[in-house]
DNA sequence: TGTACATCAGTGAACGCGCGTTCACTGATGTAC
DNA sequence: TGTACATCAGTGAACGCGCGTTCACTGATGTAC
């Protein structure tokens, strides 16, 4: 971000896909998905509503967009989970954390990589990101459970049940149901609490 | 459902109420909370676009009835599935398998019971729905801890755990995370394969 | 350095649309007598 | 059994609104020479 660009109004933004991409975040967040709206966002970007379509074609194509920056983000926090060296079942485990805490400090992404209808789900770039995360899931059970390569099952119930736990939780305590969703304090003590039971 | 409904044209519907949640049922399981309109509920219901406000005041009070609903039914699948005498863990499982059971026979239901943001979620009858199915789950881990009341924590981890999975694996599994979401044989072999995982 | 020109990025007016909600109304029902 | 009347449930027209998308345009940028 230049300096200039925080005082002067230039005709040409400069990255403003990447300024779109931003205020939709920032709507995500104040009100969910269903009531997000294309002309809101380019308000929050302080461009004209006809803006969007030039870097994003219609509404599906940046919801769209938000949604693969969440599929990369969420990969990237997962593979840095696993980097240092630990025992297959702590690797286990850190995952599980990291997939949480992805969801928690980033709610407006969480909020919409999982809603095909808003979104273009055949998007092969939301799909390849949304692939590359789950392979880091998958990588690290199927560490857990030595080598048993091309058993021919089409998913391994050990990820399912990982990812069932921690996509479940996130989603349970963002919307509330765990109590109020910024006490901290409570979801430590839940994450511990939940997490070290897939050690024993 | 009168003989002569199915036929005639009845100014007074008899059942209207019914009707419109039905509608949304139906509307939902088609394209999902968020694109969903109060007049095309009025139109699939056969009825003016006025109508439901006579009923539920406006469309939050709508979804909010629909919700409800969502609610007493599986707080009515959980409580079913522990009738039969049988060992803790058993009845553990069965409240897991009942919950995913729901979500996925009742899709539409489930789609609105945790979208606070388009419901009242402080109805009173909403509140205390959720609350009674929450009751069942966590009344069959404390069976499954044995006693240990009133040890003063908000919520029991191992609720958590269990909700978290069970929520969690229905959600993914209904946006197609897990694959086709209508193959049936693979939802009831991930369904078996990582709720006995409950048991170690 | 300067000029001409092609390309690009954002504007803003216009479009048609379906929406949620309101409300005076009217058809139907049921109760009192 | 019949009549009057209160109550209720659904109608349909009207309201104002914000939406997504399109498109001729214009301001800005960068490149060729």
């Amino acid at each position: 971000m230049s300096a200039e660009e925080t005082t002067k109004h230039k005709y040409h933004h400069g990255d403003l896909a990447d300024a779109l991409v931003d205020a939709t975040l920032t709507l995500l967040a104040r009100k969910g998905p269903a009531l997000l709206s294309l002309r809101e966002v380019a308000r929050v970007a302080g461009v004209s509503h006809g803006a969007p379509a030039h870097h994003f074609g219609d509404k599906a194509g940046l919801l769209t967009a938000v949604a693969l920056q969440g599929h990369q983000l969420l990969a990237e926090r997962l593979s840095e989970s696993q980097v240092q060296n630990q025992s297959s079942e702590a690797r286990l485990q850190a995952a599980g954390e990291a997939y949480i805490r992805f969801a928690v400090t980033k709610p407006a992404h969480f909020s919409i990589m999982f809603q095909p209808d808003l979104i273009n789900p055949d998007d092969p770039a939301y799909r390849a990101a949304g692939a590359a995360s789950f392979r880091v899931l998958e990588s690290c059970v199927r560490d857990l459970l030595q080598p048993t390569p091309g058993d021919g099952r089409a998913i391994d119930a050990t990820v399912v049940a990982l990812w069932s736990q921690v996509h479940g939780f996130a989603s349970l305590w963002l919307a509330g149901n765990f109590g109020d969703p910024d006490d901290l304090d409570l979801l430590e003590t839940l994450i511990e609490e939940m997490l070290t039971s897939l050690k024993r």
